[in-house]
DNA sequence: ACACTTTTTGTCCAGACTGGAAGAATTACA
DNA sequence: TGTAATTCTTCCAGTCTGGACAAAAAGTGT
């Protein structure tokens, strides 16, 4: 289910072709662009196989109608953006949980900015209950989420972050980064900020250590949490 | 240009009927809520006519087309907003900065409560540049983001608020409210937030002002800023 | 080289879409 | 009350939608 090729066929008796493969990625690189431009209802299957160069019968053959590319689409950038984030917690598992979060701060940043449709994706669906949205909370979101809502509140605990609702606390990290990228044109006409000047990345995750995490780690509990 | 009644037609000889009056608000409201759950392209004017409750061509008599009805409902609902949060700004006139600021999240908070669309309709317009998201920006927000952002960086000068660049840290407030709300239905599921709750709000205004405002006003500097 | 499978192409469909035309109904005002 | 302007309704034309299908092309494995 999270992976890619072979998704409309049942058992393929001979191996998948190259030429398949390249044809589903287009399609799925396509379509994240479309939907995250228009919505679900905005985008057609056509304007998708015209992006990706291909003939609009393909995304039947592949992905056998428009909801199952949609929710290919999605589980392509979803399943890479917590692969992403589950790496940087990885690889500071040994910091304090200060430098932890950090690391998952600027991860998340980065990740917004490289793929703003992880965000745009989520407020066109939040509209209105949907299968659709039901499926990408469950899968995806929620084992995320409740890993940072508890090192969220451990960082409360050690007077790090600020007191209150962890959950509501994570959420508003989450805006600030991915919500604020996928702003993008906005913000350069709206307040003359350039998304696209790599420095913009630093300063925006580094403001929201220092807003949502101005304590400092006590020199105690700097090794372990 | 900014008032609703009167749109299409050059110049009534007579005064505008009332069940013409309602027709508009009632398409208007429509509008809005189409919009703001399936983008532009994702709304058909079919549609929206149906949520009216009213014959489809009448939008072309009251506004000409599609492209005039967003800019209309745009414009209804982006000027009730500057309205609300000028008129807090003008309540507050004599209080210090951040009792103005801490009043003006508060308004947002609640605008944004009322109606999410004004946050979803930004994100969905970002996407790629656009004549009706330049046009928005340019009448809307503008004036009154450089009016937050001279305020903010008013408490950033007394201490109050986090240092860096006052219209990166504005943005982040204002996704913390406006962007937090519009997610509406994800937060239930995914975070166990209920925004329906109105302790809830508080709770995210107070918490905004606890994470962007930390600092005290120095007793000297209370009354007059 | 061959038969057989996977992938792509071309074409078609029924329904929904936008924008607009033209006439009927309603209302304002003298 | 009569009549002319305003508002609403009924229709139509041309385009786009998601999806279906057969036939052609390309690739696989023996």
């Amino acid at each position: 289910m999270s992976e890619e090729t072979t998704l409309a066929q049942p058992q393929p008796v001979r191996k998948q072709q190259q030429r398949s493969i390249v044809t589903q990625q287009k399609l799925l690189d396509a379509a994240i662009e479309a939907f995250s431009e228009n919505g679900f209802k905005g985008t057609s299957t056509r304007d998708i196989a015209a992006r990706a160069g291909v003939h609009h019968p393909l995304i039947t053959y592949h992905f056998k109608n428009k909801d199952q590319l949609w929710r290919a689409a999605a589980d392509h950038i979803f399943s890479a953006f917590t692969r992403s984030l589950s790496k940087s917690l990885e690889e500071n598992r040994n910091m304090d949980a200060k430098k932890r979060m950090s690391a998952m701060i600027y991860a998340y940043v980065n990740y917004a900015k490289s793929q703003p449709a992880l965000h745009k994706v989520m407020v066109q669906e939040a509209s209105c209950p949907s299968p659709r949205l039901e499926w990408l909370i469950d899968t995806h979101l929620k084992p995320f989420f409740e890993a940072s809502f508890s090192l969220l509140g451990e960082l409360q605990d050690l007077g790090i972050a600020p007191a209150g609702n962890p959950a509501l606390l994570f959420n508003m990290i989450r805006l600030s980064s991915g919500g604020l990228l996928a702003l993008g044109n906005e913000l350069k006409e709206s307040s003359n900020i350039d998304i696209e000047d790599p420095r913009t990345l630093d300063e925006i995750a580094a403001m929201i250590i220092r807003v949502f995490l101005p304590g400092e780690m006590p020199a105690a509990a700097a090794k372990a949490s």
